[in-house]
DNA sequence: ATCTCATCATAACAGTTGTTATATTTTCAT
DNA sequence: ATGAAAATATAACAACTGTTATGATGAGAT
């Protein structure tokens, strides 16, 4: 296994202890020990916790990641930006956890301006991918054309944002068509009246 | 000074020592430092750090509470739960810091079952009330007859979370005349055609 | 086979944590 | 003024924290 894998693995452990006990309880010896193995490996491939949190939250950013620019080579128009949002929401069990360590991460960042920034450089990064969605619906005249896209992306992330937060303490209040059926109304308020 | 009131002091100091420095590092020790007094206060106005905090973010809940509850003897119609989702927001610098709270205190719960159902408590009784909202504005055929109040209630809660939660990362993200117009609109669609 | 270095284990360090017990002070009705 | 009770202060406890240093183990190359 080469380095950059270990690495992963041990943020891997990192991540699954934050999912389980909350990020203020994920200490060094917790990863190790979740590791099934010594926190030598731990100090060993990362200088110090706050690197390992912030690389564990990295990998949680980039499978979302991963899966919206997906969209962008399959689909197109108003259902390749739905398909993008869509990949962001907690549809399935499995993506809460994922949620949870963004929301763990985000309320750690409370009093540590660097983290808050950090934070915000990736709500920026999404802000700015569907911005630029937007922008080309915009010249394709799918939507409406006096619309203001930094708002329009904005209002979109915080969609997105308070139904993954929500979901995390009331787990039942919206099934998966719910939050589509949420997106998609959303998205129909921005479509050109043609 | 009654006790009740020199326990909402205590309080207060750890609400300040929560927006400043984040959930996890506000201690008993910084608190009572806060307070400009010794720990021994702390502990005997309240009987463990939880319980404290609890206290500290029902002191927050409570307070937009009270200006929600305020709206509904003053308006009347769709400006009235206009004005109490308004209550609800950052509109103002000030609010952020409580907003700086609720958000530390959800990421504080991500592995803490228990403190995950008080906040659920919480989210409940918003919705509840959201929801008496709409069903009153339903009954007066002000919206739409085929609305799933409960859904209605749980995306207008939804609405708030997310701009609350976005703007305690990006600050300049959302101006007040933004975060209205939003939920302005939100709450458009919802509008019986008549 | 031996040397090298990446990997892993162990232990100790100094600080901080929540909690508890025990003083000391203040308040206040009698 | 005096005694009881509330309020505050101080100190100690054991447990846990991130970090660091130091050994041990392993594999791969020469």
């Amino acid at each position: 296994m080469s380095y950059e894998e270990r690495r992963i693995e041990v943020a891997n452990a990192a991540w699954r202890v934050i999912v389980r006990e909350g990020l203020d309880r994920t200490s060094m010896r917790a990863i190790a020990q979740e590791l099934g193995s010594s926190t030598g490996v731990v100090t060993h491939y990362f200088r110090d916790k706050e690197e390992l949190i912030l690389f564990a939250l990295e990998q949680v950013f980039e499978n979302v990641l991963k899966d919206m620019k997906a969209c962008t080579k399959r689909g197109q128009g108003i259902d390749r930006l739905e398909q993008m949002i869509f990949m962001a929401l907690p549809l399935e069990v499995s993506d809460k956890a994922d949620w949870k360590v963004w929301v763990a991460f985000l309320g750690y960042s409370i009093g540590r301006e660097h983290l808050v920034q950090e934070h915000r450089k990736r709500y920026d990064f999404l802000r700015q991918i569907i911005s630029q969605e937007l922008a080309d619906l915009q010249t394709a005249n799918l939507i409406r054309a006096d619309l203001d896209l930094t708002l329009e992306a904005n209002a979109l992330v915080a969609l997105v944002d308070g139904i993954g937060t929500g979901i995390i303490i009331c787990p039942e209040q919206f099934s998966a068509e719910q939050q589509q059926y949420l997106v998609r109304r959303h998205i129909n308020a921005l479509l050109a009246s043609s």
